[in-house]
DNA sequence: TGTACATCAGTGAACGCGCGTTCACTGATGTAC
DNA sequence: TGTACATCAGTGAACGCGCGTTCACTGATGTAC
């Protein structure tokens, strides 16, 4: 292999963290090996460990860039409640139930971080708090104490609807709960 | 082993659904081999498979019992709106949180029924049905087309303000996040 | 300028392990005669 | 009443497989002299 310029590595590591991303989201944490996400990025398996410290540290990292690109998404063109009316419309429509792979990190994976390593739930943490910033601010800039409460509960509506919308069988009700939801967030928007 | 009452297999069966509810609930259901909820129900690996036709048609059955588990817990003694509010405190308390293996299935593993196979998907659908009408007809008897409405949103924010509670790892977020959650289930119950 | 060596991102075979599943077998009881 | 047989819930060893991880190695380039 060739001695490669000074940002090699940082591109390739990022690209691993990207492609895994994809993975855990369409199939699960548990449910990838890493000989899938690894393959995805062009390399052996054997090369994630001159990248990280083992699979927990590549999930930690992943969840951290997820919640990172979801807050970009947030930061929508319009600004205040307009921008936000347009997050959500976008965030409860079946083309983003249908491709959790480039979705919401939550709705994809949000009981599974629950029941993963510390450092994994740190990134969550940190990452869900820069959210809930950012749609607070939105909401009532005027009264952070109830634009806070209101902003988590769009939040986590938002997620138990895109989860519920991709578990139902039925295809009617699966968009029922779509449409439901978006009614539902004007609730914590106006 | 001895010729058992007529009663005994079905009794068995019952007993592994039960087991494998509390493990997959705890663990995920990727996360929990078939290995470990047998022995929980005082049986080897092997004896699974005279019950069930696989770990799917397993998971299948444990999804649908959890639900109607949850659809009694739902069907409080106090009746209407004050029954509903008994529910929502117990299920947005600490406790609940804590001890994700009696609690909702849902919450625990709603991610992963939508990653699930159709049978799975398919008793989900019938069991969160059920629980919705519930819901429904507690919040307002008399106008169905909207209290569904409220039914699925206070439903899918329970949901998604349990699983964010879980993946905090800040425990007064945690906490601030549950009772947030209390007040905004009130925007859906009054 | 030419050559020997250091660097280091990535390879790919191998490790022990637990998964989901199969299957020949056990052994206590009920039934037939 | 006594004995041979059928039943069948459950046993437990074994199967192939993919997991997460390790490690001796490769090979193109930069550096030293």
């Amino acid at each position: 292999m060739a001695r490669y310029a000074k940002e090699h590595k940082q591109v390739t590591r990022q690209r691993i963290i990207e492609r895994a991303g994809h993975r855990f989201k369409q199939d699960g944490i548990d449910g990838s090996g890493i000989s899938t996400p690894m393959p995805d990025a062009g390399l052996t398996n054997g090369a994630l460990y001159a990248h990280f410290a083992s699979k927990d540290d590549l999930v930690a990292h992943v969840v951290a860039h997820e919640l990172r690109t979801l807050a970009d998404r947030c930061d929508t063109p319009r600004p205040g409640r307009e921008g936000l009316e347009d997050f959500v419309r976008g965030y409860l429509s079946p083309e983003h139930r249908d491709r959790p792979d480039t979705g919401c990190p939550s709705a994809a994976l949000l009981d599974e971080i629950g029941r993963s390593a510390d450092g994994t739930k740190q990134a969550y943490t940190e990452g869900a708090t820069a959210i809930m910033e950012e749609i607070a601010a939105r909401l009532a800039p005027a009264d952070p104490q109830a634009a806070r409460g209101r902003a988590i509960g769009l939040f986590t509506m938002m997620v138990g609807t895109l989860q519920l919308s991709r578990a139902l069988a039925d295809r009617a009700f699966a968009d029922e709960v779509l449409e439901r939801g978006v009614e539902n967030a004007r609730t914590f928007i106006d």
